[in-house]
DNA sequence: GTTAAAATCACCCTGCGGGGTGATGTCCGG
DNA sequence: CCGGACATCACCCCGCAGGGTGATTTTAAC
C-alpha cells in the first residue's frame, strides 16, 4: 500500500468492488466507494482522497459529469471519468470539466493503472511548475551541462550578454565564449533567443 | 475529415495501418505514419502534425520515450504513448516526459477516440503561451506599439530570427528591420534577448 | 483634400554573437 | 602516475543583429 488514495464513484456495487480490488492489486489505498453523487459529496469533504474514479452515468442527480465540473472548482483533485458510453455528445460535455482520463467500459486492468498514474503525475505538474535544477535539466539533455555552463546559461536566460557575463563572472570574454559556444551545443540551439524560449518551455 | 492531423509512430506495419484505419474511422487526418525515430522527426519537422500516437518500443534508438521528451521540449504538440509494456520502470520513464495519456495495447477504438479527444482538450486549455494582449501590454508603455510591431513582437518571443519573421509575415527583411528597430525603441531595449526576458517579467 | 500615422522598403555601417581550432592549467579518480 | 573532465584563454572568420537616415505608399482621420 502506497499513500495514494482513490474515491469510486460507481452506482454499480459489483463494477465498483472489482474497481477496488483492482486498485488494491496495484498498491492504491481505496478511499471509499460512493454510489452516487451526494455520497460522493460527503466523501471528498470529509476523506479528501488524491484521486477521483468517476462513473458518468450514476442514474441519480447529481451525474458524474455534474460531480467532474464541482471537483474541477472547488476541489484540487485529479480525476478520470469511467463510462460505457464514448458518443461525440457525452464526451464534449466531459472534456470541458478538464478530467484527467476518460476510460471507456470494459477497460482492462492495466490501463486503469497507467491512466491513474499518468494523471496524479502530470496533474502534479501542472499544479506545481518547479523551477529548474542543472539536475532536473542535465536529465533531459543528451549531453550534460557542466556546472559553469549551467550558471552562464542562468544569466543567458536573464538576458545578459557576452560582455556581462564576463564581468559577473570574472572570466575574460573568450572564455564566456567557449562556454557559451559549448553549451548552444549541449542544448542543440544557435542563439540566445532560442536558448532562452527552449527553458521557458522546459518549466524553467 | 476534421482538420486534425494525427502523426502515428509505430514499427510495426500492421498495427500502424490499422491505427491509420481506425483514426479515420473517428473522422481524424492521418498525417503520417513513421516506422522509426528518425523518420518521425522528419516528420515533425516538415509535417507538424497536431497530435502524435507514439509507441514505445520502436527496435531501434531513439525509442518513443526519448522521442516523447523531444517532442515535449522542441515541440509544442500534444502525445500519448502506445505499449504493450504497462511495467512500472517503463511507465516511469514515460511519465516523466508529461504525456498527456498511455494506452495500453491492445487498446479498443473507443478508448483511443475518447483518450485523443480529452487529450487534445486538455492541451489546448492548459496551453497559454503569451496570454499578453496589445493592450495590456501598451498600457504599460510611454509609447505604444502598432499592431504589426506587436504582432512580430510576439514571434520574437517564440524565438523566431529576423529571416523567419520576414517569410512568416510575407515582407521584407528590411522591413522586419524597420519594425524591431522602432519596437526596441518603444521597449527600451536592445536586444531580441532583453525584450523576451522584459515580456517575461510583465506578467508573461 | 490635406495630414498624420502606419507599413513598406533600401542602403550603409559597426559590432556582437556564433562557430571553428587549438592550447594551457587544474583537479580528480583509476 | 596518468587520463579525462573541466575551466581558462587566444585568434580568426563571418553573418546577422542593431542603429542611423531617408523614402514611398496605403490607410484613416479630420
Amino acid at each position: 500500500m502506497n499513500e495514494i488514495r482513490v474515491l469510486i464513484v460507481e452506482d454499480e456495487p459489483l463494477i465498483a468492488h472489482d474497481i477496488a480490488a483492482t486498485l488494491q492489486g496495484f498498491d492504491y489505498t481505496v478511499a471509499g466507494i460512493a454510489p452516487n453523487g451526494a455520497k460522493a459529496l460527503v466523501e471528498l469533504q470529509q476523506n479528501t482522497p488524491d484521486f477521483v474514479l468517476l462513473d458518468i452515468s450514476l442514474g441519480s442527480e447529481p451525474d458524474g459529469i455534474q460531480l467532474g465540473a464541482l471537483i474541477r472548482d472547488r476541489f484540487d483533485i485529479p480525476f478520470v471519468y469511467l463510462s460505457s458510453h464514448s458518443d461525440a455528445g457525452t464526451l464534449d460535455r466531459a472534456k470541458h470539466t478538464l478530467p484527467m482520463g476518460y476510460l471507456v467500459k470494459p477497460f482492462d486492468e492495466k490501463g486503469l493503472f497507467t491512466t491513474i498514474e499518468i494523471a496524479l503525475f502530470n496533474f502534479a505538474r501542472l499544479r506545481k511548475p518547479l523551477r529548474l535544477g542543472i539536475e532536473d535539466l542535465n536529465a533531459r539533455l543528451l549531453s550534460k551541462l557542466t556546472p559553469r555552463e549551467f550558471e552562464l546559461l542562468v544569466d543567458i536566460y536573464d538576458g545578459k550578454t557576452n560582455g556581462q557575463l564576463a564581468e559577473r563572472h570574472f572570466i575574460s570574454a573568450n572564455t564566456v565564449k567557449t562556454h557559451v559556444k559549448n553549451l548552444y551545443a549541449k542544448l542543440n540551439v544557435q542563439s540566445r533567443a532560442e536558448a532562452i524560449v527552449l527553458l521557458r518551455k522546459m518549466g524553467k
